[in-house]
RNA sequence: GGAGGAGUGCCCGAGUGGCUAAAGGGGGCGGACUGUAAAUCCGUUGGCUUCGCCUACAAUGGUUCGAAUCCAUUCUCCUCCA
């Protein structure tokens, strides 16, 4: 029998630490994070990380996990949070998934085979790629792809530099590249309860455009700057993150703070948007609209609809 | 009071007689997604009974076969001189 697990998702900014600290609590359960910038340690108020005071509360496992100079992939994260999720369930209690990294919940999910470890080279060779791109044109690398692999070629868009990059490199070392759709009906090694929170879209865009003037307000600016310090740049993946490379663009000159500030509002609302799309295919999910509701009464609803269902 | 300049679709902005429901950008909306995923990329954006019709480039009237584009008047805004 598959090991039961609650997943909670939703779009940044929906509410999803608060609600899920509480289902935490109220089922015996542990959180293990499922987002790709919390992950990241000194990525604190950029990335929305839960408080102190808050994983105080409930033990929260990929948080603060790793170095953010280093790489990063979903291939390393699936491990990870397995690794987690089993000894949550050894302790004889709940895993509770939450983030809305979309890729990452669907490593946990679904059954996606991300084969054996890439070799050290490829992160030059698709590099390498790009820059072929960059100079002989995205449809001529798009032609090697049809030359290597016409399946990918087909449902990846030419411009799609980097991901028609991803699967030439795939394909000259003989692997391809598994279509997503594929994996999504077979089910994953864990019976997962899957909730998804909501709110209306204005709603939403409301609480990303305040949430941004509390980050600069808590420092963001100066997090960024520290990060600088240590040595990171914007090419590093944890600095590509929302609020860090529009930061940069402001600490580089190229910005006002007050543009800065606009552009993280505007990526947050683009990256919400993405994200229902992303989560609108899950068939099996069971949504909370928080619109409107009383706080109090949608947790109690929350708990008890997850209590019925374990 | 006088002299110039400007008013374009949700916003910015191009367009100086037909090829304009109007370039381009932004924003909005929708979508894709298997090792950077808070990434990367695609589509759409006046209305309708949608191979056609209607309403549109401040307003009204005019010139013309034909006007966002030319003329007149009105309104609003900006700059400069008093």
């Amino acid at each position: 029998m598959r090991p039961r697990i609650i997943a909670v998702t939703g779009p940044t900014a929906v509410g999803k630490t608060e609600y899920t600290i509480k289902l935490a609590r109220a089922v015996n359960a542990e959180i293990v994070s499922c987002d790709s910038m919390q992950l990241y340690k000194y990525l604190d108020i950029g990335s929305a990380k839960p408080t102190a005071e808050e994983r105080a509360q409930v033990r929260h496992y990929l948080v603060d996990e790793i170095d953010p100079a280093g790489d990063f992939s979903v291939a390393k994260y699936k491990r990870l949070a397995e690794n987690a999720i089993d000894e949550i369930l050894e302790k004889g209690k709940i895993p509770l998934v939450t983030g809305g990294t979309g890729l990452y919940l669907d490593a946990l999910l679904y059954d996606m085979d991300f084969g054996p470890q890439p070799a050290d080279t490829t992160k030059s060779r698709r590099a390498e790629l790009i820059r072929f791109a960059e100079t002989e044109g995205n449809e001529a690398l798009h032609a090697l792809l049809e030359k290597e692999d016409p399946d990918a070629a087909a449902r990846i868009h030419p411009n799609n530099v980097v991901r028609v990059a991803r699967a030439l490199e795939a394909a000259e070392r003989g692997e391809k590249i598994a279509p997503f759709r594929d994996s999504r009906k077979k089910s994953g090694k864990y019976d997962v309860l899957l909730i998804g929170l909501t709110r209306d879209r204005q709603e939403l865009y409301d609480r990303i455009n305040m949430r941004v003037g509390m980050m600069l307000e808590a420092g963001l600016v100066d997090e960024v700057r520290d990060l600088r310090d240590k040595g990171l740049t914007r090419e590093d993946i944890a600095m590509k993150g929302i609020g860090y490379k529009e930061i940069f663009d402001y600490l580089d000159g190229i910005c006002t703070l007050d543009e800065a500030a606009d552009n993280i509002r505007k990526n947050t609302r683009h990256f919400a948007k993405r994200q229902m799309t992303w989560f609108r295919k899950y068939d099996d999910i069971k949504w909370f609209c928080l619109t409107g509701r009383n706080e109090d009464e949608i947790t109690e609803e929350l708990i008890e609809w997850v209590r019925r269902k374990l």
